[in-house]
Order: structure tokens, then sequence, then C-alpha cells
DNA sequence: ATAGATTAGACCATATTGGGACCATATTAA
DNA sequence: TTAATATGGTCCCAATATGGTCTAATCTAT
């Protein structure tokens, strides 16, 4: 009416302006909500509405309510992120595909047919030959390793391990690259490449497995050993 | 037709405007729209045009519109972009979790401090709370393994998890939920929500780590058996 | 002139809201 | 420990808001 301010009317207008604010940060992670009493007279509407409203946000797990106490905040604004790729640390990302990467393998050595081994020999075969220069090895690394997930024929882990190379190549870290891919080190890793590779065609599911973590674990140690050193 | 210049006229104007302003996010999922007899007084059109506007948002399925209470619009625009979540199976999105959640019980074994045991403790507490309605139920158990994924510290791996919650919620298979939790399921769930969270307390990796893989095996299972028997 | 679209208004069925009361539980003060 | 207070959970009823339906008049393009 004479208010052109669009502001949505009823449960739902008040669960945007609590959700708004409770994303702004003016209400922070396990902070007590206002009483739903006190919640009704700010927002000059019945309590009933106030309700609606904190049930929409429970819903949405912002907020829980605990009989007798009162209503928290359970939405961390620290896992809002804008950009992950600025916020993963090295350390972090290893981390990370060293909980993603062994079960690929394991579904790759289950499920791979035989177009899906050739296209995973052909990114050996590049990774391989990519053995001279720290910054064609490490390309040709992440594009095994992608070619690898997408054996997995799982499109939602295909599309997670894009993220990780995404990670992966982004500015971040990319000139302890050269500290750290010495040529030994990228003929060690190639080694587990292509041993990789053999478990897999002789469907050797724990020797595939347990060469993925230690191919991992050495990657770990060789950025911990790199960090160390500095 | 009428105007080859101006396209935007009547009840096709009004639809192609209304959808610019959900597609623009004016309104957010969820969110009730202006009711009819405003949105006629907005536009400065009849109510029956405006009806005839939001028939044609119905039929993009764009909003709903729920007898007596308002019209909703049930368009995600996190989604808009992301062809993931429509693409990933629930099968698909049970294997990814195997992939990820036992490691994440074992940096949670490893590295969670006691505020960070709290909290999930009290996640915990929510989802045994919650087993009374399927809905509830599975928003909880969202919440709980999220706030697992937090206690790993790592960002990247909390971020995974977000996208995986997201999928979970995603609308594609909700109908399925009623008839793979039924009451008996639902306590089995929380019996082992507790032992885990019991393994996570006495630093017990290995029963920790043993308790997430059958947990998700059994939802695993849970889900074939279901689609098998449709 | 005709057919279709739009307008304007009335009424119905349902859902939400307002406002209050009381209960069950948790927290706090004595 | 006990009593008082604060808080969420539940129920009630009247008032209001909302979508669903219908009718008749008016406008518009062909």
């Amino acid at each position: 009416m004479e208010n052109h301010i669009k502001v949505s009317s009823g449960a739902s207008g008040i669960f945007n302006r609590l959700r708004a604010a409770i994303m702004n940060g003016d209400y922070v992670f396990n902070e007590r909500l206002p009483s739903e009493r006190d919640l009704a007279e700010e927002y000059s509407v019945a309590r009933g509405t106030i309700r609606a409203a904190l049930e929409q946000l429970e819903r949405a797990n912002m907020v829980r309510k605990k009989f007798g106490s009162g209503t928290f905040i359970c939405y961390d604004s620290r896992f809002e992120h804008e950009d992950i790729a600025e916020e993963t640390s090295p350390l972090e990302l290893i981390e990370t595909r060293l909980a993603i990467e062994p079960h690929i393998v394991r579904l790759v050595v289950s499920n791979a047919n035989n177009r899906e081994i050739r296209n995973l020999e052909e990114a050996l075969a590049n990774v391989l030959h990519a053995h001279q220069e720290p910054n064609s090895f490490s390309s040709a690394d992440e594009a095994f390793h992608l070619t690898l997930a997408s054996c997995s024929q799982n499109p939602l882990l295909i599309w997670m391990y894009q993220r990780i190379n995404d990670i992966r190549s982004h500015t971040q870290w990319s000139h302890r690259k050269h500290n750290i891919l010495t040529q030994s080190k990228i003929d060690d890793y190639n080694e587990q490449h292509s041993a990789l590779v053999r478990f897999i065609i002789r469907r050797d599911m724990d020797g595939a497995v347990n060469l993925m973590v230690e191919h991992l674990h050495q990657a770990k140690k060789d950025l911990l050993g790199n960090i160390n050193s500095l």
C-alpha cells in the first residue's frame, strides 16, 4: 500500500528477515535468539507467526529449539565460503584427496570397462611422457587423476574431483611445485602411476587401493617436508 | 499478434515480468508471493489477469499455489546453473558419501576437541529427538552429518559435504523418503548415530570408521531394496 | 459484428493470524 | 534443596487473509 519497500508478509516474511539477520551476523553461532514472545513484540506479529517462522528456520537447519531453554543459532557463518580455493591449504587438499581417491580406485577396479581402461592408459602415457618439466607433469598428473575419477562413472565424484583440480591448479602454492617436484620425485610418482594402472587392469582391489593411499601419503610427506624446510 | 514490439502485455506480459523477478532472485525459494489482490494492484491489472499469469508460472513449475494460504516460489536459483544435482542418482550420492565420510570420521577421531565433541553431542541429541517424523529426522540427520564434517576442521571437506547436503535436500527423490524411513529404520540409524559418537569420544578409530562404513552400507542396501520393490 | 481477453465485483472454502490461556521443562535465585 | 521465573509446546476461538469460482460488463483485435 503506502509502503513501497518490498517486505513479504506473514510467517514467510518473518522467516526471510530472521534468516537475513542470521546470515548478516546479527546473531552468531550458538547464540540464543530473543524469546518467541519478545520476537512477536519486536516484529508486531502474533507469537504463532513467530513460531511458524522459527519452524521454517529449524527446517533449514539454521536454528534449533530447546524446550524450556530457548532457540539457538546453529548456522555457522564461518562455513560460508566465498572462494573455497582461497581458503584451502595444500595440506587440507591432500587430506581431502586422501578421503575420496582411494574410494574412487575401489569403484574403478570394480566397474571400469575396456574403453575406460584405454582412457586411463592414455592418460598414464601422457603423464609418463611429461616427466621432464614440473609444470607439464603437474598438468598431466591432474588430468590422470581426473581420468581415474571419470572411470568411476559417478557424476558427483567426477564433479567433486573437478573442484579438487580447480583448487590444485590455483596459483596459491604453484610456486612451491618447483621445490617439491624434483626429477626423482616425478619419477617416483610416475612409478606409482604405472603400478596403479597395472593393479587396476589386474583387478587387484587391495593392491590398487593401498597404492593410492601410499601415493597420497607420500605426496603429503613431501609437502610437509617442503613446508618445514622453508 | 497485438503488438510486434512490446510482447509484454496482458497475462503473458505479467507472466514474463514475474518470471524475470523470480529468476532475478527478487523472490527466493519457498517465499510467498504477494496475494493475487495485491499483485493486481501492483501491476494495475485485474485479479483474473494475475491469476492467468500465475497459472502459467505454475505450469512452468516456478510457483505452487496453496488454497487459503498463498502462492509460493518453488524455483531454486541455487540449482539454476548446477545440473550436478539433477544428474546425481540417490545411489551415486550414497557412493560419494561412502567415499568421504569414513575419512571424515578418521579426521574427527584424530583432531576433535572438547568443544566440537559438545557440538556433535548436541547434533546427536537433535537427531535422536527427531525420530518421530521422517522429514524432521531427515533434516536432523543432514545436520548431524554436517556437524561431523565440520569437526574435521577441513574447510574443503566441509564445503564438499555442504554440496552433498544440497543434493540430499533436493526434491528430486524426497518422495521416496517415506518409503524408506520407516520407524524401525529410523531407530536403527539412530542407534548407529549414538554408537558412532561413543566411538569418537573413546577415540576408537577403527570402531568409528567401521561403524560409519556399516551405516552407509545399510543406507545403500535400504535404498536398493526400495528401488527394487517399486 | 464476433470471439476472445480483460475488468470488476461477489461469494465460498480453507489457511493463517491474533490473542490469550495453560502445561512441561530448564534455568536461576533464594 | 526449593521456589520463582523464563521459555518453548499445545490448545482454543474469533478475525482476517488468501486462493477458487462464478457472473456480467467492457474492451480489443480480427
